[in-house]
DNA sequence: GGGTAACCTGACACTGACGTCAGAGGCAAG
DNA sequence: CTTGCCTCTGACGTCAGTGTCAGGTTACCC
């Protein structure tokens, strides 16, 4: 499987592949003539790849976790156990913040929902609003 | 209360108030000699934007829902209903991704868990990894 | 063999929320 | 009046993940 056809199963650019291998983050045979060839396995590792940007975690902290993600010996475990731990918990904060920010901003939309139900002057239908 | 205090109690740096206001999410009266002079709720208001953005928020995605949020008149409400709760399902799908990615997170960490006590051949103490 | 689509490396551009520095002015205390 | 800290504007730097372009090679189909 070539560059263009893993892109496409895992949904990124080819750009973001080239990216992430020379990040560390993925690795590909090559072929006699230079490009660069992916097994099936592959196509999931981008995805879980781009699970953990969307979670926040920079190339840099996915390149010192995916050796202790991919060979879970001994020899990594325990530093690997508490730098997943840590992420982890980093982002279940994160993930709380994000909830109390969306209570704010149910709280918001309950303000003015009340505002149009209540103060109702003119018509209902407000139109040209440049919001 | 001038920009430095503003900055202190709100806990973020001077050059991002001025960023904030910059932006038009944030305005200031200005002193005599041109210094910015805010009130006592431009904290909160400081603070809203940090939790705004920190839910993944652009400057110019929040300069369009706080003219609504300011002023919850008919004028604005029904477009701007719909941008908030457009702005409110993006951040709960957003946060949904982050929960199963943090689940992800902690299969990898049981497995990792009995990766440790099953095989265990040295000792317990797995010295100087380097992840 | 020729055309076209995909691939290669390398490098520069961009976006967004700031950091940081320069040069100038404001303001309370000694 | 001076010292020291805060503030002003304006501009450039940074970082990280990608887009994009240039110039050249490779793979596949007719």
């Amino acid at each position: 499987m070539r560059i263009g056809d893993l892109a496409a199963q895992a949904g990124v650019s080819v750009r973001s592949v080239r990216y992430y291998e020379e990040q560390g983050l993925l690795t590909s045979v090559r072929s006699p003539s230079g490009q660069r060839l992916y097994g099936t396995a592959e196509v999931e590792r981008v995805r879980f790849l781009q699970r953990l940007y969307t979670a926040g975690l920079s190339s840099r902290t996915i390149a010192e976790l995916l050796p202790c993600v991919d060979t879970p010996s001994l020899e990594h475990s325990d530093a690997a156990l508490e730098r997943l731990s840590q992420e982890r918990d980093r982002l279940s904060s994160h993930i709380n913040d994000l909830i109390s920010t969306r209570d704010s901003l149910d709280a918001l939309i309950e303000l003015a929902r009340r505002a149009r139900a209540g103060q109702s002057s003119g018509s209902s239908s407000a139109t040209h609003s440049t919001c």
